[in-house]
DNA sequence: ATAAATGCAAAGTCTTTGCAGGCAG
DNA sequence: CTGCCTGCAAAGACTTTGCATTTAT
């Protein structure tokens, strides 16, 4: 995972202007191992700053997704985001279902997998869900997704 | 896929009644090879039922596909839905991004895929992205996922 | 007959947009 | 100083809910 130095410095290098609250969001999202929506991040961002908007909050995960530090999965609860894997190899996640917390997958079933009929391939998903050690000693959030 | 009839039939039997315009929607999304939105389904059905209202629409695709004959995927322009594969065997799919028709990939990559550290796995999505043989000799729309 | 399905209207949730003032570079 | 960022307010898109009427069984 990218480091907030980096997420700020790619975001700096890109024009945009670092300002206190996108420097607060590249740490939460650095100290967070799991998913986080829109809601989330704006409880987390209000305890700083009152008066905190929305629409701030959204422009800027929009813009971070953009940017290519956040990564945005549509959860069937909504969207959610986190900071982006640094993408040294491919890789898939397991995702934990209570606390959202994801391991990677290195094997890609990808190759193995025949297209049929000249298919042209893009792009491809593999995600497991369950439930983590933790999470099934100690079960308490509902299923998510 | 199931036939019309047999989602008519599966319905019945779990204690709903059969209007003409479920028979209508059965119909539909048996004829259709893609996925539909909510908007597409609306589109359809206000063509026969005038005064038709969005929400018996909603309604109804929430209900089938908690009966188990509609699929929903959340894609990220929006949920989606198409008639329930029947379940003779597990397998996973090919989807363009052109027309939105699927293919079955037999191949199961989780079998290959350990879990670490006491991972209970609940569930798992493999999902591939890409143009048909038709759409790619026919570029129209727009990618959607 | 009676319980479910529908249409209508309204509310709810989540997200985006326009604008004026504030702040990073 | 200049243009991006922010807060505010409002609008927008999509989905759900309550209630009275209609309809399948």
């Amino acid at each position: 995972m990218l480091s907030a130095d980096e997420i700020i410095q790619k975001m700096s290098s890109q024009g945009l202007r670092i300002t206190d609250q996108r420097r607060t969001l590249a740490k939460l999202f650095v100290d967070t191992d799991g998913y986080l929506t829109p809601k989330d991040v704006y409880d987390f961002m209000c305890k700083k700053y009152t008066g905190l908007s929305f629409d701030t909050v959204y422009r800027n995960l929009r813009i971070m997704e953009e940017m290519g530090v956040l990564e945005q999965i549509v959860f069937e609860d909504g969207l959610k985001f986190r900071a982006s894997c640094s993408d040294e190899h491919h890789h898939h996640h397991m995702i934990c279902l209570g606390c959202e917390k994801t391991y990677p997958i290195h094997f890609c079933p990808m190759p193995l997998a025949d297209a049929p009929d000249h298919f042209q391939v893009v792009k491809h998903k593999f995600e497991v869900f369950g439930y983590c050690k933790d999470c099934q000693a100690n079960p308490k959030r509902q299923e998510q997704i």
